[in-house]
DNA sequence: ATATAACCTGACCAAATGGTCAAAAATTTT
DNA sequence: AAAATTTTTGACCATTTGGTCAGGTTATAT
């Protein structure tokens, strides 16, 4: 039995059924998400998800039967995430803002939600063997309209000419996620202590003004 | 028996013991690269990299003795190449060519051995755990001597001012190797093709420009 | 209050894994 | 050619792993 049901229980509250397990999944993708971080799909097991949950490890597997699913769970609920900043690209028809409010939704996540961005690096570095659906079509579609976007500025010579619009966004992407997903190197080459929200804010604004500066734009 | 040895002494020729380890431990560090960087330390497994030698895996462990040393074996191997691609930031004064001969050198590297930068992300992204040593020494130290170049250029006004010189590092770094651990996520959106060799070279002359512009340089 | 359904978990298991070892085979040294 | 050294490899083992399951507990519907 839980510490926390045991003290909700003292209080005379009962957790309803579906309060239980909404509250429980959570807190299992939540861990899930921290350990794939770490150790990728194979690398994980379901002991340290539970550890890390601090439930037991049959629990981890009646909510979510198996690791496999568990794993695509998470990178679900990660994806979410990652669509609603990708939204704010097309938000904006000047190049300024799109590109500016883009890169500074980027930065707040790999902030916020740095297992994730973690947890998907993995998943693309070992071949993306279960989001090769997600990709091809969802991402593809996605891409295609911003790779639209950014001819467009260049023919109307709001940026110059950057050859393939893929380049930029891959510089784009690749920057603002090496916060996330080297965090850890970031960390030593600032002198071993972790970037403070000033400090993480002055780097958001830097890696604005070069990707402005890398199309032609005067931040 | 191995088939390579089965040719070589059908010719009556036999292969020296000296030549014997190199040969194979060769071939097994190859191996191991390949495989660590789809799965990283834990996922991997010593069956896998010995299927991939063709070897079997008692002989893994005869030259290797374990996994781990194994592991820190790939990475020293990788680090030499890291290294005399790093050289070649500090052997020009100038900003445009220091800049445009680093990050043609480490997206080469990309393109030549893509495997190892995924096996140094791997190691990053799970905390660097054998790596620790490495990143705040060598890489620390060089880091320092970068920072100090670019903040000179910046005062001989050379290039505008990025406030900290650690963030163009990152997006440097980010950008080209994006081009090795993602190699996957960038041939889907090529249409599900890799890209050729010549492809490549548009994308190494964009990505310089993309950086050269960043800091306020017209390529 | 009782029945039903959902939740919880310790005990268990087959398969996979890192690593060992002894003995055979190949090469070098004497 | 015989002894010594290095390489090769199948058989083996203790441990770890993902996953199952029976039986208990808790919440909900009647």
């Amino acid at each position: 039995m839980s510490n926390k049901k045991v003290l909700v229980q003292a209080r005379g509250i009962t957790r309803s059924k579906e309060r239980i397990r909404e509250e429980n999944e959570l807190i299992i993708l939540i861990a899930a998400e921290k350990v794939f971080a770490k150790h990728g799909l194979k690398g994980s097991t379901t002991k340290q998800i539970a550890d890390m949950a601090k439930l037991p490890k049959s629990n981890i597997h009646y909510y979510f039967h198996t690791k496999l699913n568990l794993y695509r769970c998470v990178l679900e609920s990660i994806l979410v995430d990652w669509m609603r900043a990708a939204d704010t690209f097309n938000k904006f028809d000047e190049p300024r803002e799109a590109l500016k409010y883009y890169v500074g939704a980027k930065m707040n996540l790999s902030r916020t939600r740095p297992f994730g961005s973690k947890v998907w690096a993995n998943e693309i570095i070992s071949g993306a063997p279960e989001m090769e659906e997600v990709l091809s079509s969802r991402l593809k579609k996605w891409v295609d309209t911003c790779v639209s976007s950014i001819n467009r500025w260049i023919e109307l010579k709001k940026i110059v000419n950057v050859g393939d619009a893929h380049t930029l966004l891959y510089m784009i992407w690749a920057t603002t996620q090496h916060y996330a997903d080297f965090d850890y190197q970031v960390m030593i080459l600032n002198n071993g202590k972790k970037l403070t929200d000033s400090e993480f804010e002055e780097k958001k604004q830097q890696v604005i003004d070069l990707v402005l500066r890398s199309v032609g734009l005067n931040p």
